[in-house]
DNA sequence: TGCGTGGAGAGGTATAGCCCAATTAAGCGA
DNA sequence: TCGCTTAATTGGGCTATACCTCTCCACGCA
């Protein structure tokens, strides 16, 4: 929870001293000290107490009520759909991932693609096509498109690891959020094949579309997963 | 998009100008002036400046580089999924919803819905099936079950509309959250014909479990949607 | 007993100014 | 010409202070 690089600042520092407050004893709707008891506390301005209890309230570790006080917030049951890899996804669900590449190459982007990524259809684009295993069997066939300019020589590369793992550290592209949207679909017979299921299956369609720390758009993704072996799980709150 | 409660602050005048800025032909990552620039055009001091553009950051519309300045953001589609009735849902995709009930009884609620409900399997549950339209076409055939004993007298009313809206009002059950799962199935040819699609059609299968504001399970709803005309967008951050 | 009104105390907004850290471009030297 | 150093510029963090609005409770009046 307390992380170390908190203590590089001194709003981190006040902050990691409010989370130990909270970890310590206090209850939900508990009242926490006042903004000028903290800075006097800690010897520092009322505006670095600010300053962290925003980021606590951000995180919904608190809350606020003008005039009346900070309290401690219910504990959120944070399951919201994280952005994830599918490698770090299967591990979490207990399996082994593993990859095997279908094809690679360069093609034109196309309107469709090339609206995604912000590009001219005539803009030349990286494609992979690889399928997904988890503990062997197929569970996902996915599409990645790429700017071709900003990945020089990534499809000569091993592809079968982490993709945002080898952008960041080959390209200095960090991935901040994705749009996704999810779909159904049944599966044409050259797609059902790769999968290993009968043609015409159910299928979820997911199409990612990747931004990274400059907001700009870097990958787009087109994958079919297995229905009777994948689904996603989101808490919603109102 | 420039909000008039804004001019109640200073910091609401400053964000204002910012974003009026950047809509009056800025393109992304166009430079914004620098803060101390703001500070003394608007008569400002820099944290004011700072508070705005903070807000603005947040909301991805504008992004900092450490040293070197402030820049326009690319435009995102904001659609983060949130926890909507049907009805909601549709208008806010600009369609009109409207609602036929296809049936309504009562059964044991069996180990499935049981569990999901917190309920024995032998317990009396409330069951409604409906389809729900948008612009008077089929999008979703929805089966909701319910703890019979905390809704008496409900499948005597009228069931088209908001479920949560009549939860609220006539029995204090206040929807507070839900865990959710999507995934897609091939439709059978019975239900296929309540949602006037071809049999074995693909459709995205959600199953929901809501819980009210004393985290109490109160509803568990199967629903299928029309693969072609429904699709959920999700903003994921990293 | 009941009500309402003021004051203390809470968070919210704003100021002016200090130093730090990252970036960038100009200038200098090999 | 290339590469390194340096200085200016920009955002990041923090301080100390001031005044605002909202809440809530105690006190006093009817």
């Amino acid at each position: 929870m307390s992380d170390a690089r908190n203590t590089d600042h001194k709003s981190g520092r006040v902050r990691s001293h409010i989370e130990r407050l909270i970890d310590d004893g206090l209850q939900p709707h508990d009242k926490l000290p006042t903004e000028r008891q903290f800075a006097d506390e800690l010897g520092v301005s009322r505006m670095t107490v600010r300053h962290a209890l925003n980021a606590l309230e951000e995180e919904r570790r608190v809350y606020r009520v003008h005039g009346s006080g900070t309290f401690v917030a219910e504990p959120t049951i944070d399951k919201t759909i994280r952005l994830t890899s599918f490698t770090e996804d299967m591990i979490e669900r207990g399996m082994k991932p593993s990859t095997r590449v279908v094809d690679v190459g360069t093609e034109f982007a196309g309107a469709a693609v090339g609206s995604k990524l912000s590009l001219s259809p005539a803009a030349e684009i990286a494609r992979i096509r690889r399928v997904r295993l988890a503990d062997g069997a197929p569970v996902c066939l996915e599409t990645v498109h790429l700017d071709a300019s900003r990945v020089h020589g990534l499809l000569d590369r091993e592809l079968t690891g982490s993709l945002y793992d080898l952008l960041a550290s080959r390209y200095g592209t960090v991935v901040s959020r994705a749009e996704q949207r999810i779909g159904a679909t049944v599966l044409e017979p050259a797609d059902a094949e790769l999968l290993d299921v009968a043609a015409f299956s159910a299928a979820l369609v997911v199409e990612r579309r990747t931004i990274d720390q400059h907001q700009r758009p870097v990958e787009f993704t087109r994958s079919l997963y297995r229905a009777d072996r994948y689904s996603f799980l989101i808490d919603i709150e109102r």
